[in-house]
DNA sequence: GGTGAGTTCACAATTCCTTGACATTATTTT
DNA sequence: AAAATAATGTCAAGGAATTGTGAACTCACC
């Protein structure tokens, strides 16, 4: 599993973890109105070496690529080129990627956004609350893994127009775009972790999810608390969110593996 | 920022603080089949001081360490010694990271790689992972991070045999990602050393698998138990899935042999 | 300083792994 | 073929490991 500029040539036998979605996307698209052109990529971004490195990757991987240096162009080439996702960079000159992202939020509402951040960075408000991005990771990250969001963004949003926003398991609701979660209808207040850890396991259900993959993908890797940290949060969600916490349906235990989700 | 966390020696006892999921995972790793022996970690950086620290680390987390202290070095023991994850410096004598991650991703293009980077070496970040490293992090960063990206590449890159979700025999349904077991459509409850114990069996089918050999794979080096362990592990798996336990269709006994699974 | 989220800790509750004894079956020896 | 020996089947109990849970603690932010 090869992350790319080493495939001289193109391999024969698609690559096991390879976009296999996207090969196959192109003659049978679900639901959608068939035809499916390369997906164009905004990258605004002010280091040039980053730059040419994403682009290599995403030209690769068969996408279209445009570029800005900094935020003010950034905003000016998602608003004119209509690009299908846009890479921003959150450190850059003239305007915030913070900034590009309300505002681009506001006039292309649609357009999805994966954010880079340094680390140490707040990535909380990042991500959902009053910025919108969709996704985003933390430098330094791997290529391989911002290729995989972006796949996996481009899927959500186009996957579908019922792609719902708001997933649903016995009486509870959860809007993932709004943070919201409400239970028969009323609101059920969840802190940002525990937040984070439903919509992970939402996004894999009956998936058994070790407490070290959920540290690693909910907490990420610059914190790495206590694996019981992990049993504290189910237990939470488990009073929150349960018809009957003492006796899981949902949110089960998997002894000596972690836990699953159900929904 | 810490350079190295105070893991210093080997407590028998479970260190209060130390993820406790490290142990776990000898049993029920993910997905993969059941079997989970050490994981060797290929060392290759010039700086003792660094090395130990690693070393210490890694062991205490139940990795195999090898090292190398250049490049050279470090590209022989990685053709000869197989290991199952690189971290590679970038700056070494006689030759240089980045080529040996060049030259080691045409000639090993399976073995994952995380770099070590000094701070400033921005260009050589996205280098680096050009020339196919799996991740890389910046100098001074923290073990624990390593720590933990270490586990996340070795779970993508072990986890990733996506193909068979489900396998069946008779009336029965194994679900690997998922830990679940259906028969006849309704769950049963597999413990977890049941199930790494079926998964085993499921992914050697037709081959006589002798106590010892089972011990191993399944069970790990780590803790040795009497081999009638095994048998009563079998006991149970017949007990759960075979339409009739005392005369057993799939998982069989190869009197003085072992076990043997037919599917 | 107060507040709340996140984390850690301690202890209880639970699960299940292991062991050993004995029963049963298979293989070898007489 | 019967007896002797070895290997496996089976089960219950003790102990180890894992998980549930409430409370204390830390830390950032008002």
């Amino acid at each position: 599993m090869k992350t790319r500029i080493n495939f001289t040539a193109r391999p024969k036998g698609r690559a096991p973890e390879a976009r296999s979605g996207s090969d196959k996307s192109e003659y049978t698209d679900d639901t959608e109105a068939g035809a499916r052109r390369r997906r164009r990529i905004l990258i605004v971004e002010d280091e040039p070496a980053m730059v040419a490195g994403l682009r290599d990757n995403f030209e690769y991987e068969g996408y279209d690529v445009i570029t800005a240096e900094d935020g003010v162009a950034g905003l000016e080439r998602a608003l004119a080129d209509d690009p299908d996702l846009v890479v921003l960079d959150v450190m850059m000159p003239r305007m915030s990627g913070l900034d590009v992202c309300k505002q681009l939020k506001v006039k292309r509402p649609s357009v999805p956004i994966i954010m880079l951040t340094a680390r140490g960075q707040e990535i909380d408000k990042v991500v959902g609350l009053e910025l919108g991005a969709d996704d985003y990771l933390t430098k330094p990250f791997s290529v391989r893994e911002l290729m995989a969001r972006v796949r996996a963004v481009l899927r959500r949003v186009s996957a579908p127009a019922r792609a719902p926003e708001v997933y649903r398991f016995n009486d509870v609701e959860v809007n993932i775009r709004g943070n919201e979660v409400r239970r028969a209808g009323a609101r059920v207040e969840l802190s940002a972790k525990e937040f984070a850890l439903l919509v992970y396991f939402i996004s894999h259900p009956a998936e058994t999810l070790s407490r070290d993959r959920l540290l690693d993908e909910v907490w990420g890797y610059e914190n790495y608390p206590n694996t019981r940290t992990v049993d504290t949060h189910i237990v939470h969600l488990r009073q929150k969110l349960e018809p009957n916490p003492e006796e899981p349906r949902f949110i089960l235990t998997v002894h000596g593996s972690g836990y699953k989700f159900v929904g």
